[in-house]
Parts: C-alpha cells; structure tokens; sequence
DNA sequence: GAAGCTCGGTTGACGTGTCAATCATGCTAA
DNA sequence: TTAGCATGATTGACACGTCAACCGAGCTTC
C-alpha cells in the first residue's frame, strides 16, 4: 500500500483544486436535491422531511407506538431534536405522548389517527419524488456507485466522532 | 429500447427496495458528512459553514467587497436568508453593510479585517477536513463518480423549480 | 404630478437544530 | 436516611432557513 497511490496521496496536506471543485459540487448539488424532495413532500402532504421520519417509524412500530429514546435512536435523531419535534407534531394533532406503563420515566410516543392518515397520503407522492428526482437522474452503474460512495463514507466517518 | 434496461425501468412508479436504500443511504450519509465538516469548522474557527461561504467570496472580491445581490447570486442564497445572516455576522464584526455609492439602493458587503483574519486562520483547517472527512475516505474512481453523480443530479434537477 | 411599477433589500413570524441546563425519579452507597 | 448519581426526557436560548409582507428609492404613464 506505500506504493498503490503514489504521490497522489502522500504527503499531501490539502484537497487539490479539482478534488475541491468536486466536494464544492457534491454538497451544493445533494442540498438542492434534498430541500427539492422537501419542498415536493410538503407541498403534496403538509409534512416536512422530518415529520415523515417520525411518522415512517411510528408507522412501523408494534402497536405504532414507541417510547421517546427509542424512537431517537432509530431515526438517529438526538434527544432533544427529537423532544423539540415532537410538541409541534402535538400541536398539530399527528401524534401523541402518554406516559410509559412500564418504565418510570419514559413517554410514549402514539401514532394518532390523523397522523397515520397523513402518512399514508404522502407516501406514494413521496417515493414518487424520490424516483423522479434521485433515481431517474442517475445511470444504474451511477446509482450503484452513489451507494457505494456512502458506505464508503460511512465507513470512514465511522460512528458518532467520540461519544 | 424496450428491452435495454428491460422490466427495470419500463411503467415504473416507484422505486425498488434497494433504489429507496440508496437513496436513504446516500441523503444519511451526506448529511452527517457536512454536519461533521461544519462541527470541524466551529471548533477550528468559530465559524459556520455559511459564515464561510460568505467570507470566502469577499475575500475573492476585487476590493474585498461586493454588492448584496451579487453576493447572493454567487453564493447561490435567497436575498432574505443572505440578509438574516449578514445581520449576524454584522453584530460579530466580520462584514460591515454600507450603502452604495453608484447604485442608488444598494447596498455593499465589506470584508472587516477581523473578517479577514478569521477567514484566514479557518482556511487552513477547513481544507484539512475535507480532505480527511471527504476525500480521503474514497478511491479515485469513487471520487470522479461522485463529481458525475453531481453532474448528473444538477443537469437533472434543472435550474431551479421554475421561477 | 399623482398613481402605480419595479428593484434592492429588510423585517417578522415561524419551523427547525444544537447545546447546555434542568428536572423528576429511581438506585446506590456512606 | 440521606446524599449522591444515573436515566429519560423537557426546556430555554440562540443560530439558521423560508416565506410572505413590507419599505424606500427611482421609473414610468396617464
């Protein structure tokens, strides 16, 4: 491996201009596909990115309920993200939080009727989106590589950086 | 080409299972890059990965100056986001607004030098972790796939949804 | 010259995210 | 028993984004 890459990667300190240029595009061109999934998402439903999230794991879970931390954990969001979340889906009537029976301190959180309706409306508009503006764009050996590239990724980011 | 890429792609509406795991993959996956790359940036200098958007394009100005509008087109913002956040970075001391002297409502971004500086301690380290977080974390050909998924996403996505 | 237009930019309201602090509760140990 | 301590979750302060409304020049245009 000393000589596989050879100056390519040794000793290098800083990104050359091209592998810059690339970073530049890379990030720019997946925050305009994301927050163009979003704008779509709300648009058809009335949920954003986050709200579908929520009501994507409720809707899965046994009983579609799930206490708090759980929930967190699943959809990789932190506590209090989720904390702060959770009392505007209140608000607005698409979910629930009841105290948990069986441990002291934890809530529950309830998928309510009005939230499990919501979240059946979005869903095929939503992976419509989905098709349309990420898979439709990309060559199969292009999708490929696009999954690739993100285990690849998270491969080296590795798990949460020292927690 | 009714045959090419066969039942894959022909009458489809939805994604397949593994297109809707790429896809939630890859958005994961750049999300909690750029987080990282942010998190490295405020550590190293205090700054947002917005506040370095900025200053980097005022450093490039001729004059280290620029007007408001053209900030926001070279930047790719919204004019209202740009202005909500020169107003933070107004309070900190890193840019100054003044009115411009040719165009009669204008108004002109100058580069403060305590703007400057700070642009210039973050450079460094900011280069460093893309290069750590991003680059370093792809083979070459995985690299250029992701300069065409970009491409390829940007062309798609077209300008931006009619306006 | 007053009504209306556009242009450049700001403002307010609100959803979203992070961080640090807080809080109630149950456990453990002096 | 009570002083800590861990756990599960909420709260407040603040940065950030978007959207729609607004505002103050300068232009028309009648």
């Amino acid at each position: 491996m000393a000589s596989a890459t050879p100056e390519r990667r040794r000793g290098r300190q800083l990104p050359t201009a091209e592998e810059l240029r690339i970073w530049r595009d890379f990030v720019e061109t997946t925050e305009v596909l994301t927050s163009r999934v979003a704008a779509r998402l709300q648009l058809d439903s009335s949920l954003s990115s986050g709200d579908y999230a929520v009501l994507l794991a409720l809707t899965e879970a046994p009983d579609q309920r799930m206490r708090s931390s759980a929930l967190a954990a699943h959809i990789g969001w932190e506590r209090s993200r989720l904390s702060h979340h959770l009392g505007r889906m209140e608000r607005r009537g698409l979910i629930r939080r009841e105290e948990c029976a069986t441990v002291p301190r934890g809530a529950e959180v309830h998928l309510t009727p009005s939230g499990a309706e919501a979240f059946a409306q979005a869903t095929y508009p939503h992976l419509r989106a989905i098709r349309e503006l990420f898979v439709d764009a990309l060559a199969p050996d292009q999708l490929r590589a696009a999954g690739d590239i993100a285990a690849a990724l998270r491969e080296h980011l590795g798990p949460r950086p020292e927690e």
